[in-house]
DNA sequence: CTTCACAATGTGTATATACACACAAAGGCC
DNA sequence: GGCCTTTGTGTGTATATACACATTGTGAAG
């Protein structure tokens, strides 16, 4: 029962890899990655997030997001607006985020359907749920 | 449906990085991380694993597992016996890596059992299942 | 006004991940 | 023997991730 192959932390992050490099295959080509995807996608919904809010949200580390943003603001797809280091940021995606994300969404959406097609979007959604679920329960503890 | 809730990659990868720290803050005191384990694992459960036959089994990118391996090596846990460029190299764990290993068991049992005692084990075993069989659907196309 | 604790953010360092590319050995073909 | 494909490995570069620590603004207590 102990062994590797039931590991949960080894099987979900295999299965990571294996979907983020199947997505990252369709939406590459557009200019994002699809880390980035839920980054923009969440700045495009509500605008004004602050840097540990989102990073809430995303489920991510803090510092984590601090990082992840830095291609993003090279590149102009996101802006930060606010005194970084010590006063509130407030963070936008700019026009050109807009246009970037709705370029990759083709693709995106068709690695979406591929692989929700796998076990069908019921039975998807299901397991969404119950690992969100583990999700909540884990960062209480 | 086409929204950034839904992603199916955003999804799997947020629940792996929250049971990542999970398992990380249990095994990490011991000395090695949860990313660490399955490699050692794999290794004490047979020796003579050539570099592309251990990836294709973690379900890593090759080259992923050649710089993964290299903490492992500095710090002595694990062996790489061959020519290196060019000729095929053979893995082994080191005694101190079964060592490593062994005392860093208790931990991951330890988080193994919380983590699948959220939904339970026959629960917990179909999810694995069905995120097994999306990993080797994509990985053919 | 000063100090002090808190809240929000960034940095240092290390590991994890993978695409594009480069390199070397082994074996077949001529 | 010399070429060439195939197989097995490593590197360059870039992003992703997070723990431990540092920094700065703000408001409350004195």
């Amino acid at each position: 029962m102990s062994s590797v192959e039931n590991c949960a932390c080894f099987n979900v992050r295999r299965v990571a890899r294996v979907i983020t490099q199947f997505f990252d295959a369709k939406v590459r080509c557009h200019g994002i990655r699809p880390t980035q995807t839920p980054i923009l996608g969440a700045l495009q919904a509500k605008d004004g997030w602050g840097m540990a809010e989102l990073s809430e949200w995303l489920g991510m580390e803090r510092t984590t997001l601090v990082r992840n943003l830095r291609p993003l603001q090279r590149d102009g797809l996101v802006r930060a607006n606010g005194s970084g280091r010590g006063g509130r940021v407030e963070l936008e995606i700019t026009q050109k985020g807009r246009t970037a994300l709705a370029k990759a969404l083709p693709g995106w959406r068709s690695a979406q359907n591929k692989v929700v097609a796998i076990l069908g979007e019921e039975r998807w959604s299901a397991i969404i749920s119950d690992l969100e679920q583990v999700a909540v329960k884990l960062k209480d503890q």
